[in-house]
DNA sequence: GGTAGACCTGGACGC
DNA sequence: GCGTCCAGGTCTACC
């Protein structure tokens, strides 16, 4: 099993009121996270309903909880757009509505999940030991979604898809299907909500095509508890069992069962696409058909054992800022939309 | 077990 | 401005 091991996760302090009529939450983090850096390093943060600010460092977005959306503005005060200052600050995040306790908890949860908070730093330091090249910059940890629904809904909308259409799909989920916070920002939307939605419906406003069914059956799985969750989340359900069960879901093949590998904490897996078999060829210099240099990135990472993925995908993603400069630089509307490998 | 072709969308390209 | 081609991962039918 190569999930890490879970600790008791950072807390939030007790909240203060806030201008707008919401509220300031403190919640403390490891001492190595570095906002920019650990929300800048997936793909998703560009992702509706994500929107992060590279001239305020903040992360905004809506949550859902069990009383309603809410917007959350996430930030490390003192810490760097670039760089590594202001590391392991507790992060400042203000609602725009006030929460009672039950759903403050809420909400620290879903941060904690989304900024892999709870991710062990004996972990991530192993990870280091077995690949010394983002030991100064401290890579490790991958931003993902609040909830695993996200994820998984996510997954689907890459798959087979240059990026814009992504961007755009769930652009238009969350803009159609998303309850509004009171400061009229989208939720992505819940597993209820598109699990009551035509596929039709999804096809029409939404651009999701012939996902549409997957989609809606996924949603199905989750509002009605065909996916537990809480299984493939617990670090000692081995590996190989989680992938099983993934298989098995509409939509779901290879790729997107490694890809929910890694957004599950499991990193010995490694979901290989077109993009792995550039990377092969432009940065790794290896010949031959697709298969075969996918067979040599697959041959090239084996070393990286529990960490193949983090290894190699902080690879792919230096190879990016290479062509793009920091990621925690890169604009919404200016990269976001046409971010595709053939145009880097 | 392996393989070919269909499934959709939107960007690129040619006219 | 319009039509055509193409990329992209999963699924199904077929061998």
């Amino acid at each position: 099993v190569s999930a890490a091991p879970a600790r008791a996760a950072p807390g939030p302090r007790r909240a203060a009121p806030a201008a707008d009529g919401g509220e300031v939450l403190r919640i403390d983090v490891p001492g190595d996270f570095h906002l920019p850096r650990d929300v800048c390093s997936y793909g998703y943060f560009l992702l509706e309903p994500n929107h992060w600010d590279p001239a305020t460092t903040t992360l905004r977005r809506v949550l859902s909880l069990s009383d309603g959306p809410v917007r959350v503005l996430i930030a490390q005060p003192g810490a760097t757009l670039t760089g590594s200052r202001g590391r392991g600050r507790p992060l400042r995040v203000q609602t725009d509505r006030p929460l009672d306790a039950q759903r403050r908890g809420e909400a620290r949860a879903q941060i904690v999940r989304m900024l892999r908070l709870d991710e062990d730093e004996a972990h991530i330091r192993a990870f280091h030991r077995l690949d010394g090249r983002w030991r100064r910059s401290g890579r490790g940890r991958l931003f993902r979604s609040p909830t695993f629904f996200e994820d998984l809904v996510k997954t689907v909308t890459s798959c087979n898809i240059a990026w814009p259409s992504t961007v755009a799909m769930n652009l238009r989920l969350c803009r159609v299907l998303g309850r509004r916070a009171p400061s009229g920002d989208p939720e992505f939307p819940t597993p209820a909500r598109l699990a009551r939605t035509r596929p039709s419906t999804l096809r029409a406003r939404c651009s999701v095509g012939y996902r549409d069914r997957r989609l809606v059956e996924l949603a199905r799985l989750v509002d009605r508890g065909g996916i537990d969750v809480a299984w493939l989340e617990d670090p000692s359900t081995p590996d190989e069992a989680v992938l099983r069960e993934m298989l098995g879901w509409p939509g779901i093949g290879p790729y997107a069962a490694a890809n929910l590998m890694q957004l599950l904490g499991r990193y010995a897996h490694l979901p290989l696409d077109t993009e792995s078999v550039r990377h092969g060829r432009l940065v790794l210099g290896f010949r031959g058909s697709a298969a075969e240099v996918m067979r040599r990135v697959r041959a090239h990472f084996e070393p990286f054992g529990a960490h193949r993925f983090r290894a190699y995908w902080f690879e792919l993603w230096a190879f990016y800022e290479s062509r793009r400069g920091p990621s925690p630089t890169w604009e919404k509307a200016r990269v976001g939309s046409s971010f595709t490998a053939a145009r880097l």
